[in-house]
DNA sequence: GTGATTTACTGAACAGTGTTCAGTAATTTT
DNA sequence: AAAATTACTGAACACTGTTCAGTAAATCAC
């Protein structure tokens, strides 16, 4: 019967009108900031709705932190990141992709990373499955430069050096503590991608 | 006369009692999760009094985000770093402190880097007023560094890349995202000291 | 010491939040 | 046509930050 297929799609439907006015609300606004009173308001239908097709705002908000991450992966895509063969000048791209998406969408990395509740330790594993795939590509690739001797020193302290200065530059920007130090924005933009072309300049052996 | 004096000392006292308070929930719940009358019912007053002494609750916050300043700096000068003579050795141990202090006070990394409301612009200043000394600090260092060839490049990317590994790190550990590539958080803690160490060996001529 | 004034504080209210649930109206099944 | 299921909502609950009129105490002026 067609009938049960309508409704999924029905539900399927109302489950992407929540999201599409979530995420634009979520970006904006953030976590805190997003009432899912005005969510309701602006899908034309009831706050209770929304629990029909949510847990509750946490479990909203998953659904859009994935769709940045699905973003985020996507950006690697259209860098052409995964076809690069040179594992060192993949490494490269995946960093310089990194920056660029977080310093276009500042509010995504907002999303993806400053926020972490108090609460719910199920949640994390979630957000390990959501980060888990990025986490292994990195470490794919750094071991393969290690191997092919493009790049030298223990892996794991290799990862953690790559990913910390990528995160921490993404962080400084959206943060926007370059002003603290007296620099404009794109100052900021031109500095970031030269102290990543610098960090590799000097892993490169 | 003694009894502005007197007045002074208990508005001043008042303050640290809500301060002291507030830095416990602000610690433990956060930002958000922290109420204004939950802590005015620690401090056994009605809510509208935290009023009297604070204009909201984001002044309130303020004044414990320097407090975790405050404790960030002294940490500093309990390891020594301001009377390092070697501006390489103080980076050194620039570095290591900062680490040090957000992987025992990680709430307060949360605290001072974690919230950034997407209003109050007139708050950035002050938020500079903040960071300022650490920036300059820094600045201070690096430039020495180079005055003496001890490590080379350009000022402000040397600047970007210390920052940002340093920070960047902390926010891994903090966020523990190094769960999601399977590690624990002591070896993520060695990993850390370790990354910050190649990093120096790396950028020393 | 007494009356006026300033100070310190509070109870109650306002407008907002996330969330739950009984009840309703429409749709589908029997 | 009646019964059962589904989709939805209005109203309520318990919270939040914040404001403000009102009160009681401390201080000041005489």
């Amino acid at each position: 019967m067609g009938i049960t297929e309508r409704k999924e799609r029905e539900k399927e439907e109302m489950r992407k009108k929540i999201i599409d006015v979530a995420f634009d609300m979520f970006l904006e606004e953030g976590f805190e900031g997003t009432s899912l009173r005005e969510i309701a308001k602006r899908i034309e239908y009831s706050p209770a709705t929304i629990y029909l097709y949510y847990k509750d705002k946490e479990a909203l908000f998953f659904d859009i932190q994935k769709k940045c991450f699905l973003k985020l992966i996507s950006s690697y895509k259209d860098a052409g990141v995964p076809s690069i063969k040179n594992p060192f000048e993949r490494l490269r791209a995946m960093g310089h992709a990194y920056l660029k998406f977080n310093m276009k969408n500042p509010q995504c990395f907002n999303l993806m990373f400053l926020h972490n509740s108090p609460m719910s330790e199920f949640k994390k594993t979630d957000r390990m499955e959501n980060h888990g795939n990025g986490v292994g590509f990195l470490k794919d690739t750094v071991v393969e430069c290690i191997e092919k001797k493009m790049i030298k020193g223990d892996q794991l302290e290799l990862r953690m050096e790559i990913w910390g200065i990528t995160h921490g530059l993404c962080t400084l920007y959206v943060n926007k503590s370059y002003e603290a130090a007296g620099i404009t924005k794109t100052q900021a933009e031109e500095l970031m991608k030269n102290a990543w072309e610098n960090f590799l300049a000097r892993i490169k052996t």
